[in-house]
DNA sequence: TATAATTAAATTGTACTCAATCGAATTGAG
DNA sequence: CTCAATTCGATTGAGTACAATTTAATTATA
């Protein structure tokens, strides 16, 4: 009889601790650049899909983001309010949302260009590496 | 004069992005094994301390998690009220707070060493990626 | 030995996340 | 057409996250 084994629960022998870790460490990173734009991380990442597409609905920004509804109501509410976005519902389909960019938004996209490079080297990592995590992430994220 | 590049603004060219929504994918997968367990997935990590550790203070833990007393003072209540641990100051130093492990927390760990193989797999990658993406992760995270 | 500095938790306030549920609009099968 | 199923988004409730502040205890120093 040979005893049980738990180091399967040790925490050093878990994937996913250090990707929760090292995905709130970045965020908190992001925070100090992000306060000047006055926008959360999510605010962020929501306004680089508006940047691209300037109109989008919740539900196709949610599976860009992977978020749902939940995350985005008061999310999209938030960026009304600080006048980076419109919100209006489609003529053609009463349930649709659509959320565009307006000129506020669009002007806040020269003050946002200059953080990817003020995060760059945060990470610890050379090019390659970041750029071999990088598609592990997206091969696990399928 | 060249135009501006905003490409460094696309979502698609965030090394961040990745990781934060794989981070939280991987948290809700692990929301239905943690449910017969009555814990959510940082009372699960903080619980793999305790079952390595048996006893230790808010701020040791907080080192271990990357988490803080606002977020740990209240998961730990809430581990105490679901019986897990137990709350106490040091009797050398009354600043310490000491958290231990009950029978009840270490009786779930019986149960709780079935997840790491049922959640093995459900991240798309060879054993060999894991393992690369396990090294950056720690790398990153230094 | 007062008191200043430091330390450990707790608290406060703002902002996510997400499962579950709800209500309104639309669609589809009979 | 009509009612059931589906879809979209909003809402609710529990649980994080984390910066900033507070409180209490301890330690160091003048």
């Amino acid at each position: 009889m040979t005893e049980k084994n738990y180091d399967v629960l040790k925490l050093e022998n878990q994937l996913c601790f250090p990707l929760y870790a090292c995905s709130r460490q970045i965020i908190r990173k992001y925070h100090k650049y992000l306060d000047a734009l006055n926008l959360t991380y999510t605010q962020y990442i929501a306004m680089m899909v508006f940047w691209e597409v300037k109109t989008i609905n919740v539900k196709e920004l949610g599976k860009r983001l992977y978020l749902d509804s939940g995350t985005l109501t008061p999310l999209l509410k938030a960026l009304e309010e600080k006048g980076y976005v419109r919100r209006q519902r489609s003529k053609e389909d009463e349930r649709v949302l659509l959320v565009e960019i307006t000129e506020a938004g669009e002007a806040l996209k020269e003050q946002a260009v200059s953080i990817p490079a003020k995060m760059n080297g945060c990470m610890n990592l050379t090019p390659e590496e970041a750029m071999t995590l990088y598609h592990l992430l997206y091969k696990a994220l399928s």
